[in-house]
DNA sequence: ATAGCTTCAGAATATAATTCTGTACCAAGC
DNA sequence: GCTTGGTACAGAATTATATTCTGAAGCTAT
């Protein structure tokens, strides 16, 4: 019987058209991979299934969102910190990532807000107010050169 | 004449519709809107060449494709070092971001790779090798609480 | 060989996207 | 106040696309 949790050529073909552009339809995919749209629907609704496919999402522009900055904060904790901080974390104000990180025994928070201003007023109002947090270290993104989600489908 | 680069209440609910589930049938957001597909999609189609929607995504599950490990990479910059160095940067196995920061006159990478192993030979036989860089210092994740690219559109 | 399973193509069908048309609304200029 | 030009919208018509269905082919284990 076939191994149901592995991927051939073929799904790599499909995943990698669909991380160019996710809106690609269907006819196009099997097209481009010489199958019938039928054979190729089936195969993207098993990578769903079986989790190697996510979801669907867009992709907004931040800074006509007034998000143009993004920042990266490294929290660090108390010892004996309550468990609860990292939900708190999450509801903070531009956050959109919260890591546990080793090394430093902290979080590492990445934000996106208006300007430094709006920055200024979280980490003093917001994250500063939490318990725990022993001491934030902020850097701020002048320039991003690359920001993707895509992974290496060829390792 | 109304402004071109304004969004109306109208325009938050469709795109906040769409960040929940990119995938879903105009029909359905128009009706959640209270409006006819049509005028839904000439919505759509407005934000994206205004540039308000950059584009779609399909969301992999970097655990399936032997990306489990996530790790930030802080990169202190020699100086007068190549301005080619960025370009380089994105170019790393693994690599998904590339930040120029401030504060520490250097960059911060986001990596995803298969395990320890890997990212010990990234940063040895990749990164060091590079010229320009100084010194790196490497944050893994243990636990993501939360990693998401949703725009807040509320405020 | 053959039963059981998976994959696929191609046709048939269902669903959805897109285009088209006319109307309403609003603002600017006369 | 009237007209012109532009935008937004609904609803119908059309086109494109997704989905389902069926049968055939291949593969594996027995």
């Amino acid at each position: 019987m076939k191994n149901e949790r592995t991927i051939d050529e073929i799904d790599h073909s499909i995943l990698e058209i669909l991380q160019e552009k996710a809106r690609v339809p269907n006819a196009e995919v099997a097209r481009q991979v010489g199958m019938a749209p039928s054979a190729v629907l089936e195969r993207i609704r098993k990578l769903e299934d079986r989790g190697f496919i996510e979801g669907y999402e867009v992709r907004l522009n931040p800074v006509e969102f007034d998000q143009g900055l993004a920042a990266f904060v490294h929290i660090r904790v108390l010892p004996h910190a309550n468990g609860a901080l990292a939900a708190k974390l999450t509801e903070v104000t531009g956050v959109q990532e919260v890591h546990q990180v080793a090394g430093e025994d902290g979080y590492l928070l990445k934000l996106r807000v208006a300007d430094n201003v709006e920055l200024g007023t979280i980490l003093r109002d917001e994250l500063m107010m939490l318990d725990g947090v022993e001491s934030t270290r902020t850097s701020i993104v002048l320039n991003t050169i690359k920001e993707t989600r895509k992974i290496d489908l060829n390792r």
